[in-house]
DNA sequence: TGTGAAATGCGTCTGTTTCTCATTTTCGCA
DNA sequence: TGCGAAAATGAGAAACAGACGCATTTCACA
């Protein structure tokens, strides 16, 4: 069994909420891909294997996993929403042409975050960096009609 | 006229928009207010000046201010979408029991930022960090039952 | 001041998320 | 191991934010 697995048994327990075939089944499917999914995407992985699942569950199981930290949802600048597990890392860069999400492994920027918070007399839980821009893929094809719109005839 | 009014019709101009009676009310509204507003609440604030406009300008508006840089949207917790001003901050303490919002003024921390895209060969557009936690008043009363759902009976 | 491009309001539409409720499942306890 | 209360489920309806289409109005530039 999966420490994630363990985790979410866990906080069930202490919740006295019940473990059943889906949430067992969504949760699975959850961490074991590493991308970032819509509600929409994670239900037709779910339904491939059991097509009885509705996607209401789907939601609700986002929620549990949501406050046993496993989960946490991203907005894209798109408008649509994304999951993500949530073990390691919280600070992302997120290119906003591709998609692609590159997690930061800079362990001071958790230091500074940390001790932001410690000024103002905050307890942190959690912090979330996101930084939006354009990989260096991206920024090679994209550079050339940046500035059209800026433009006049 | 404000410095984020100017931003505004330059942007307009560079781009062949146009300044309306509308988009300088919404504009003056949203800026003159540092709270965070849903795109409803917005319209209820201007609608009493010009009970005329929609709905639809309202979220037209903001779409371009969004391009302008002069707004931004966050989601909170409880699925709403808040739109803010965004000259100056964008790091934020959030306390989870009480809402409060804390702009963190910490400039290394978007030194970090910088150089942690740097390092990646990403081009930084913007960032957005948050940081969620307790506040000092909350932490007070908080703390007494906070272990109480992992209690069994 | 005339003209064309752009913006508006209103109503409608779409896609996402939550709710309701009758039925089924889980799990602690005897 | 089987009972019963509590919780979860599926299906569909409802709520919701936000986008869209179009006929009409407004703006800005010459």
């Amino acid at each position: 069994m999966s420490g994630t697995t363990r985790t979410f048994q866990e906080y069930l327990k202490a919740n006295r909420l019940k473990l059943t075939s889906q949430r067992k089944l969504i949760l699975d499917i959850f961490v074991s891909g590493s991308q970032l999914l819509t509600a929409e995407e994670l239900f037709r992985q779910v339904t491939e294997i059991d097509p009885g699942i509705s996607l209401s569950t789907v939601y609700r199981t986002f929620k549990h996993l949501q406050q046993a930290g496993l989960a946490r949802c991203v907005h894209y600048g798109d408008g649509t929403t994304r999951y993500e597990p949530s073990e390691g890392h919280t600070s992302y860069l997120i290119c906003e042409k591709c998609g692609r999400k590159i997690p930061i492994l800079n362990p001071y920027l958790e230091c500074l975050q940390q001790e932001s918070a410690r000024q103002e007399g905050f307890r942190m839980f959690r912090s979330q960096t996101t930084i939006f821009g354009l990989c260096h893929e991206c920024l090679k094809e994209h550079l050339p009609n940046q500035k059209q719109s800026n433009r006049h005839h």
